[in-house]
DNA sequence: ACACAAACTGCAACCGATTGCAGACTCAAC
DNA sequence: GTTGAGTCTGCAATCGGTTGCAGTTTGTGT
């Protein structure tokens, strides 16, 4: 078993205050005492129970994450993002992943609640006022999602659409057509409504083919309805999709970027190892999960201000790198 | 504030104790009591706190996973696995990633340690003395390792190689490149060690050409070593490695598998999108992690299982996917 | 109507920490 | 030698649960 602060008291000589103290206060206990309880805590290789001090404090030192699929490579940077930077605050991590299940949301966060601080809710798909519900009696920092006055970090969809339709634009395409992730994904909706302002605007035409998974398997099912459009190029909902209508779109003989151009969203480790590599906008991943932990903690410290007017919340902007998969648009 | 098994008492009009056990032993109350618990349970959305339960019981229910990097969909896989299994026990699942820095190894775990009832430790590069340390006073299962006695799961990593060795050697190779990955690991050292059995037992020879990250860019930077060997085929540490190959071959103009044939071992998403489709050996990643959580559940139940002589271990058996990236051996 | 067992329920102690408060000690000044 | 201020340290309460034990009901047999 390991030891507990009884255990080091003991060996110091000391109560267990004093031994709470020294590690927490230690301008409060006289040098040689506190010399004395550093020893046994080494010797004992005593760490504090966390959970134990949480009772008391109300702070645990510990967050939750909730991601919709932790094999999408997109939450699985994120995460790691959050990872990163709890850690440097020394906060540790439960991670629960939903798989894509909008049932299952609210019940793990209501299960996670009881045992962190606060949560960082990825991409939910929960609504606005489910969350703020759970905002009620829990603090919440929203990823990819906007709901009430919450937390959150989110990306500028709008820009980034905007950069992809301005490069498809340059290279002489007209109509694009736009495979959407879930019909009730916030990013999806503010993809589209980027989408068809940048189309509006640079006087392109907008095909969008509807709402697939956002995997491989959804690019691979949108491939020839994105075909059937007549469409040079594709947005995709993310690269995910993007590298599924690439394997579609080869497998039928249609050649990337001869007859089509196809660009995806996020930057995945794997986009680059596409072949052709996949032309996308790429997002910050880590750093929002950086920020999502950074405006946690914010919240724990001065609950009144996510409570209040000053409610804070991060924006990150996508950066469009191109690659293989667009080129100019065929000449018919 | 979320609502304590006080508040659930005073409005069912109980003590917190007949909560308390109406919820982990009904029998023990009377069906009446039970009921108006239950509706004031209802009413208030109460879920106990694990960490006070954990005091007292000495059991949280909750498990910590420690993987080298999130970001390698073999460990994100894994680590699905480990979440489902754990959901399915009602156990909670603290994350850490170690970043592939063996310092931070020990740390994490320590750290970790006072907040859950074991750990599910993956691939650790930890030596066997370091590992048996750890296990002293927490539980611990490993995966992708062995050490002294401790439970875990493995692959069996001969068998695999061996499959794959089979199918190039069937192909007409004669001389195969193998490209380790980090050589501290259990992995790489049991791989190669499949690799040399196979390739005396069917008569190839076996190109070692060090070791290398095992990552993509670990791939790229093999590629060249490996063309330099002459070998017509490789076997690289894991697929992404095997993926960083293709994209360097490719890049130099070597045909795969026209020139050179390329397995790889995991069986990730991305290697069936990998241009060619990545030859492999598939790994039940999921499975790994299921097997893991049942493990540690099971040493849990009974400490004196692991530490006595019937130690619990899994092994798993990998199956070799043949896709494009392996062909006949060119004629010289 | 009374005794007695069985079935419930509540009291109080406990887990491992933190923290307000008060007591003990040191030391200097009068 | 007392007093007073200033440090340091320990006592005890507390957090949200669990559980051994004892007390209260309830029901049954006579």
């Amino acid at each position: 078993m390991a030891a507990t602060i009884r255990d080091v008291a003991r060996l110091a000589g000391v109560s267990p205050s004093t031994v709470s103290r020294a590690q927490s206060l230690p301008g409060m206990v006289n040098a040689a005492t506190r010399a004395r309880v550093a020893a046994a805590v080494e010797q004992l290789g005593y760490e504090p129970n966390r959970a134990a001090r949480g009772l008391i404090t109300g702070r645990t030192g510990t967050i939750g994450l909730v991601v919709p699929d932790l094999a999408n490579p997109f939450f699985a940077s994120l995460t790691k993002g959050v990872q990163a930077r709890a850690r440097h605050h020394d906060v540790a991590v439960f991670v629960a992943d939903t798989d894509e299940d909008p049932a299952a949301e609210a019940g793990l966060v209501r299960a996670l609640s009881k045992q962190v601080d606060g949560v960082v809710l990825c991409s939910p798909r929960a609504s606005d006022a489910e969350l703020e519900a759970i905002a009620q009696d829990t603090a919440v920092v929203l990823v990819n999602r906007t709901a009430g006055g919450l937390p959150g970090v989110t990306y500028d969809n709008e820009d980034g659409m905007r950069q992809a339709v301005a490069h498809l634009v340059a290279l002489g395409h007209r109509r694009v057509a736009w495979v959407g992730g879930p019909a009730t994904s916030w990013s999806t909706q503010h993809r589209g409504v980027g989408l068809r302002a940048a189309a509006e605007a640079l006087q392109a035409e907008l095909a969008p083919v509807g709402n697939f998974a956002p995997t491989y398997e959804g690019g691979m099912a949108a491939a020839d309805q994105v075909v059937a459009t007549g469409a040079t190029a594709v947005v995709a909902y993310n690269d995910l999709v993007a590298i599924g209508l690439l394997a579609r779109l080869h497998s039928r003989g249609i050649s990337v970027p001869g007859d089509l151009s196809v660009v995806g969203v996020d930057d995945i480790a794997m986009s680059r190892m596409a072949r052709p590599a996949l032309t996308t906008v790429r997002l910050p991943k880590q750093e929002a999960g950086r920020i999502a932990v950074e405006l946690l903690l914010a919240v724990l410290d001065d609950p009144d201000a996510a409570q209040g007017q000053r409610l804070k919340h991060g924006e990150l902007h996508g950066e469009l790198i191109v690659r293989d998969s667009t080129g100019p648009a065929p000449q018919k």
